[in-house]
DNA sequence: CACTTGACCTGTCCGC
DNA sequence: TGCGGACAGGTCAAGT
């Protein structure tokens, strides 16, 4: 589900609500969702938020965090203290937490509680210290972040060049080669340069990476100003849905005009993946 | 080695 | 209405 944009907007209204708070108790509704020893956290106030690729860390003191990976179908719901004033998730989707898919609730001291939900069981809480996140199985192996200053179009190209015979699309989802991009924003940065999906790497000009720079950094930062996407799963940490897939030129738009030039929009699998694109505008 | 495919899970939607 | 198959925003292991 959430990709880059989803887990920042997650992030970015968490840290309003959750610095200070104190685990209380952490109920563990699904054994595969979470990886460590939970009573560890007991009794840890929260110190930070911060995100990394699609992942959502919290740090606790006395060196421990936890990790959330949202994978397809993840959410993370805050609900606060007095959930009928400004703290109760508003979403008109799922009901009142927890939920049928909800699998990890820690609660707070004061109350509070936050929901990890995630109706595929794909995704993962994780415990470990946090000196030790930069090690991280997962997290070690991740390519730059492409919203920072270290996403210069020379790392960009150098960073491409790892995978000259895949299809262009295939490689930016790679999170070895740029860490974030999904499926959504994999296929709305290819429109923005104008660039068919398919066309491999090797075989891309120099305007070409130029323009994909620009068109993921473009739509990433769109993704992030809209509140994430709106599609079946997404919720931020209030639950409310983002609006950044009524700004969309391709993603969900099968069978629909291009917003450019007015051609129907052509749907293909590319590396197992649905990919809308304009044959007619991506060349 | 580089690249592609299938598995992990649950739910929904679409065609017959 | 019921049933089977395809598909869903991610990642990893196994296969070619």
């Amino acid at each position: 589900m959430p990709e880059l944009p989803e887990v920042e907007t997650i992030k970015l209204g968490l840290e309003k609500k959750i610095i200070g708070l104190n685990i209380q108790s952490i109920d563990i509704l699904n054994r595969t969702s979470f990886i460590g020893e939970s009573k560890l956290v007991i009794g840890k106030v929260v110190i930070s938020v911060w995100r990394r690729a699609k992942v959502l860390g919290i740090d606790l003191e006395d060196n421990l965090s936890l990790m959330f990976h949202l994978k397809m179908s993840g959410q993370i719901i805050f609900e606060g203290r007095d959930k009928f004033i400004g703290g109760h998730p508003t979403n008109d989707m799922f009901g009142s937490m927890p939920n049928s898919s909800t699998r990890v609730i820690v609660y707070f001291t004061d109350s509070s509680k936050l929901f990890f939900n995630d109706q595929r069981k794909f995704g993962w809480v994780k415990i470990c210290n946090t000196k030790d996140v930069i090690n991280d199985k997962f997290l070690s192996k991740l390519g730059p972040e492409p919203l920072e200053k270290e996403f210069t179009l020379e790392v960009f190209k150098s960073q491409l060049m790892k995978r000259k015979n895949s299809p262009v699309k295939v490689v930016i989802l790679d999170q070895a080669i740029i860490s974030g991009i999904g499926n959504i924003y994999a296929a709305e940065a290819v429109f923005l340069a104008k660039i068919d999906p398919r066309k491999k790497v090797k075989d891309l000009s120099e305007t070409d990476m130029k323009n994909l720079h620009h068109g993921i950094i473009k739509s990433l930062s769109d993704g992030v100003k809209y509140k994430g996407s709106s599609s079946v799963h997404f919720v931020n940490e209030a639950g409310q849905r983002g609006s950044f897939l009524d700004h969309a030129f391709v993603y969900g738009r099968e069978g629909k005009n291009c917003k450019i030039c007015n051609q129907i929009l052509n749907k293909i699998n590319l590396g197992g993946r649905g990919t809308i694109f304009c044959p007619n505008c991506q060349k």
